[in-house]
DNA sequence: CGGCCATTTGAACGCGCTCAAGCGCGGTGG
DNA sequence: CCACCGCGCTTGAGCGCGTTCAAATGGCCG
């Protein structure tokens, strides 16, 4: 941990998060999972590091609330954004070791998560077959599907294909949209983040974003706020199948 | 799958890759292990497709010998491979679903593999901790930090940092090169196909290969085998910090 | 020998980069 | 209150890297 981060009981706010996770458990496992969870609660304000590349990072961080970025950058500096990390998600940043952390995180905005060791999760197991890391398995199945897909389009896309579809794959985890009829989300990014994600230049997100609204697809005129007016024509653009896509972002069993 | 695979029993050349997997298992569960990897063996001769994106796929899949290309591709055509599959790799081609590959598995040598389904570890697991999953988590760490370094440099890397980083993760993992004086390696690999790997047109896969050779760095005159001549200047330009890579790409324990 | 495929090399194009200037907005302090 | 500053976004200009298209060479096998 780079910042010192700050830990607090468990509070009314959180039953949400807990509840996606929990869903499916015994009432029993639930209930010791959700004590766990916030037993190592931390919070980090926006703009500070989480865990850095190369440092001692717990086994496991359950995101509750808050959007991170797991980076990774080049001895020179330029960043690429791998992932980007929306509740319910878990993290895994440690590498064979289980040690040292292979990434690093960033809390884009105020971030809440859950930080525990394996150890803790065995000793959760009381269930059979086993749920706890049932669950991890599952997250860790969408979450290397949907590098697979970023990385696909981060070595064969154009600047239009690599930004249509990161526009996409957000619509879709933020539930089809926030509001839904005219799928419109806060994407409390910058442009530069968004080329950190994208694999772009600052400058360039900019005049692709013009690009795509002039094209009538988006409607990118309110700050860290995307509208979405033509999905089809942004999936034709990010060469993207939605319904293929759906079904590997979002879990359909435990 | 989309090719008949070829069944049979246990025989004795697969011995290596079995013991490098059952190492640390108790020796009941190593054998039950073994047993279990020869009689779900398959082979796929060289060039055939094993498992095809959006079709049913085996839940969790061992490599044990041979080749194997981890792709995707966009509707135009254009392929990427995610990760490169080499013996002791596993492999879960499913997403959430845990039914459908979101992968296009591809035998690029001559491949034996053995595929099994999440319940027949969970039948195993006798042992207290359980080590079958330990394992599967561990190999996925090491995936997961392997298809990041790669993804890092799709998105920042010029072709020369993607060629040589392509080319020094391929040189450790294959054990620090077959032939530890010259660092020489088979890569069976076309240029075309190495093109996939690091996102590149096979034509400049060709031009920055002979850019590397001219600047001493490796030997590729050879067809189909690479000679790293000098490792740190290569390391240089694949701005990569050797020791970090080999703790990334190598399990320091169970 | 002929045919096929992989590789090499040349030529020219264009996408996305850097550099640079200008604008808009929110926050701060005189 | 307005002046100022800083940061993010926009837009223009020009360049260079990696692309595509094309042709020639080399190697392997029938």
């Amino acid at each position: 941990m780079s910042q010192a981060p700050v830990t607090e009981r468990a509070s009314a706010q959180f039953a949400d998060p807990f509840a996606v996770l929990t869903a499916d458990m015994a009432p029993a496992t639930a209930s010791r999972f959700s004590a766990l969870l916030a037993r190592n609660l931390r919070r980090f304000p926006a703009g500070t590091g989480i865990v850095a590349e190369g440092e001692q990072a717990p086994q496991i961080m359950f995101a509750l609330e808050g959007w991170i970025a797991l980076n990774k950058s080049l001895e020179d500096g330029n960043v690429q954004m791998i992932d980007l990390i929306l509740s319910p998600d878990i993290i895994e940043p440690t590498s064979a070791d289980g040690q040292i952390s292979a990434y690093d995180l960033h809390a884009l905005t105020d971030v809440a998560i859950s930080t525990v060791q394996r150890r803790d999760l065995d000793g959760l197991e009381i269930s059979d077959p086993p749920q706890m890391w049932s669950i991890v398995r599952t997250r860790a199945a969408i979450a290397r599907a949907r590098v697979a897909e970023h990385t696909l389009r981060l070595g064969q896309g154009s600047a239009q294909t690599r930004l249509a579809y990161v526009l996409l794959e957000l619509c879709l985890r933020l539930g089809g949209a926030q509001d839904a009829r005219t799928r419109a989300f806060d994407l409390p990014l910058t442009q530069q983040r968004i080329g950190e994600l994208a694999g772009l230049s600052s400058v360039h997100v900019s005049r692709t974003l013009r690009r795509l609204s002039r094209q009538g697809l988006i409607d990118a005129s309110e700050s860290r706020r995307i509208a979405i007016n033509d999905i089809q024509g942004l999936a034709r653009i990010a060469k993207v199948e939605l319904d293929v896509l759906r079904n590997e972002l979002f879990a359909t069993d435990v």
